[in-house]
DNA sequence: CGCCTTTCTTGACCTAGGTCAATGATAGGA
DNA sequence: TCCTATCATTGACCTAGGTCAAGAAAGGCG
């Protein structure tokens, strides 16, 4: 692979932390893929051969029913880490939602070296249990929030997560941003319908909350009665 | 703390795989605690001071808004592992569902300890791999399946994880057993109401695939047709 | 620039599951 | 053992959000 230490996710990728000379080692192993949007990096049920991180674009982690309803379980930025390391299937698949580059490694071969390389562990840990709070925050909207909070809550958390991707400071708060996904990828991050999706969103606009300037693009009016709106973080 | 070695979850817990001075270590550090059905050993939104394993007894993780609507975003048996490591808030409250009792860390201590033990840190980073992969097969559930399906799904569950905790073999699938919760706890599980709970249930009842000898007992008579009510799983 | 495809919005209607309220069971405690 | 405080079930009704079916906007692309 080319070289990490000019890599644009190099402070907030799980690489953060590592020696120069453990990068190196690390770099060596990966490769760096680029992926077309809709395309699938890894399938639900299969060998979880690869584990990446995301250099640029949005992708989204995803689980099916046999008849075919799907839900999102994930969305994953740039710096985020993609895959299912110590475990031979993986539990959802995961698919572009815009064009994007990852760094690529044999699953087998990270997990050795993450064992051989505790600070790296460590940072997979962390970066664990903090998607597993998130999940766990994303369960109690699946579980017991209206409609429109969850459209707020989803625009609120969006706009954080992009704006945290400037990487300028803590939290900026993006307050005019393009969604990374369009409307039946909402719903299915949601556990709502596209129909559903699409009236609260005019709803919200319709007070004044929020404009939509066109079908991607979110600018954000009043960021407090939005907050409101999502009620409970 | 008493003899580690002699612990009931010493195989399970997260201590396993540690040395005899490992354990003998880790063992100093903590301590046995009992905690009563309904007491909560961890507030959401307080500082995460201690972690703990499981010993005995059944307590769920739960996530709360402002307005009392609650969500439990897990269930912890015998041999798991409960609280936030590396993070000073814990994001859900502990509760027990029945007496139960723990082996309690202060979490800065832990937190030390782990750093330093590699093998304890890989067994944690296995371990909150495996929750984040059930949270997200939760969010499935909770977005995208039928009040029928949500029930059967949580009684295979049950007794699939109950069965694992006799430890005699990998799964016996336990046919009869006791719901470690009552209907409100399932429903805030399940996303769902307390009515359509026992609505639900009467209704699986009636078809004859359970039974319900009494309110907390339940039959599997038929598995099949449970796991197809379930759904994928 | 117009055509075609895909995506989004809106409306009319329906239903799964929520709400409210009454009744029935059970477990402890005196 | 009876009494009382839960806890669970059942019924009648309602509503948030799903379903089905038109339209209306955007993109692409020749």
């Amino acid at each position: 692979m080319s070289d990490c230490a000019q890599c644009v996710v190099r402070n907030r990728a799980i690489c953060s932390g590592l020696s120069p000379e453990e990068l190196l080692a690390l770099g060596q192993k990966g490769r760096k893929q680029t992926v077309k949007r809709g395309q699938t990096l890894v399938w639900e049920g299969d060998d979880s051969l690869v584990v990446a991180n995301v250099i640029s674009g949005v992708l989204k982690l995803s689980v099916s029913t046999a008849d075919g309803r799907e839900q999102i379980v994930g969305i994953v930025f740039p710096s985020d880490f993609i895959g299912r390391p110590f475990g031979k299937e993986s539990p959802y698949s995961v698919t572009a939602l815009s064009d994007a580059e990852v760094c690529v490694f044999h699953r087998s071969t990270f997990d050795q070296f993450a064992r051989e390389h505790p600070e790296l562990q460590h940072k997979l840990l962390q970066r664990t249990l903090i998607e597993l709070d998130e999940a766990r925050q994303w369960m109690m909207l699946l579980g017991k929030k209206t409609a429109e909070e969850r459209i707020a809550t989803l625009l609120i958390r969006i706009s954080e997560r992009l704006s945290a991707d400037g990487c300028t400071g803590p939290l900026l708060n993006l307050d005019e941003f393009e969604l990374p996904m369009d409307r039946q990828q909402m719903a299915d991050i949601l556990g709502l319908t596209i129909e559903t999706v699409s009236r609260q969103l005019t709803r919200i606009k319709s007070s004044g909350v929020i404009a939509l300037p066109d079908r991607r693009r979110v600018v954000i009016h009043d960021r407090q009665a939005l907050l409101d709106l999502a009620e409970a973080a």
